[in-house]
DNA sequence: AATAATTTTTAGATTAACCTAAAAAATATA
DNA sequence: TATATTTTTTAGGTTAATCTAAAAATTATT
């Protein structure tokens, strides 16, 4: 059945916002994400229904079935191929490529995403460490941890952001917290719990703790 | 100004059609080129007119402006660049990129096909021999002639094709014409205006008029 | 449990791009 | 030149996605 760009779009955010709960996905939480208005997402909810991509029943929000969960991957996974394509190949940063990577996503060609996958070199993380679903819509569960979360005194490596803002990340860069960075936490502070941090062996720096929330990191030793 | 793609896609109609005549063009030429109404088509002048984009005075045809003919030749750069990456980078064959580059060409960022150009090594055309407007909007003019035109017991080079059907390429690769090909015509019958021509120096077989007629050639002799 | 606050849905409009059918203008033909 | 034919435009509707304002349902609070 025919997709449009917003159809697509609402499945993208209705995914996303699934990922982060096992509840059912509020009306608001929709036209937040989507930059609309919750009558908007009320009328839409009732179509992506009908076309047996969501279950919904008024008033107690929205999930993706099977189906709309394959749709919804099969973005992720065109969004995140094309990403590494414009880091890659193109020579972007990896703060530039998110607004190019929401066009891409809607291309429509199994035979271009597949090719451009291998040329690629089958990666598995796009630049900001997300992981990318393989053809067949599978998505390696990565259980990293929240850099806020870690103790003092843990080496961890930093693989992957919780945010693609362009701010966040060029923020990370002046502070040269790039994906595979060594991080040794010398000291959590009590006070306003910003961590002082030796990255990749230079001398430690305070990190925020707001910073600290959006960084994933596994842990060394 | 905000563009859409439909938009888009009809500044790019009136372009092909203005590059085959100097006459204004009419509302039922871009009717059947976007496989529309006519009636939906002066609507669309209308509002085109409006933009700034056309020359259109009802019952008169259509001309594209200067900034018209900017964009619409910007919206060809982009599908001839995004052509040449599927065929040299991705590996398609001639005759299945149009589909994808129709798609592609409507990605907004000059960033982006800046970039690509030079990740391609700048080509001056693209895969049928069609020349790529450089980051200015200039085309190349490319006086090729139609083979259908050449004389008996020349030599020529094959340098484009003026018609991107996948049926009529399919046709070229089986036939063993493609791109750079040196073409000795043998002979060329009357009664049908079918010509009998070694290709690359094979031997010589016969190409039909209407064929032909869609091969663009330089002379070599 | 009753009321207040919030969330969600419905009702009714709007805009872009399209359609059909009828009217008007331009072009071709007798 | 008058009439016939073709082309183009106008008039009035449709669909997808959005909106605002009002109504209904749910959730929170006394």
């Amino acid at each position: 059945m025919a997709i449009s760009f917003t159809e697509e779009n609402y499945l993208k955010v209705i995914h996303r916002l699934s990922e982060a709960t096992s509840e059912d996905i509020s009306t608001n939480a929709v036209a937040e994400l989507m930059q609309t208005k919750a009558a908007s997402v009320t009328d839409m909810l009732r179509k992506l229904a009908e076309k047996g991509w969501v279950n919904y029943q008024k008033y107690q929000g929205v999930r993706l079935s099977a189906e709309g969960e394959k749709i919804a991957l099969s973005i992720v996974r065109k969004h995140r191929l094309w990403e590494v394509f414009l880091v890659d190949k193109m020579g972007f940063n990896w703060d530039e490529v998110h607004e190019i990577a929401e066009q891409l996503e809607h291309i429509e060609s199994d035979q271009l995403i597949n090719k451009l996958d291998e040329y690629l070199g089958f990666p598995k993380t796009d630049p900001h460490g997300d992981p990318i679903p393989n053809k067949d819509g599978i998505l390696p569960e990565l259980a990293y941890s929240h850099l806020s979360d870690i103790k003092a005194n843990k080496t961890c490596k930093l693989m992957g952001v919780a945010q693609d803002s362009a701010v966040f990340l060029q923020l990370l860069t002046k502070l040269h917290l790039s994906l595979g960075a060594k991080l040794d936490i010398q000291e959590i502070n009590e006070f306003d719990r910003s961590i002082f941090v030796s990255i990749n062996d230079a001398a430690p720096i305070f990190i925020s703790h707001e910073v600290a929330k959006n960084i994933l990191v596994k842990i060394l030793a």
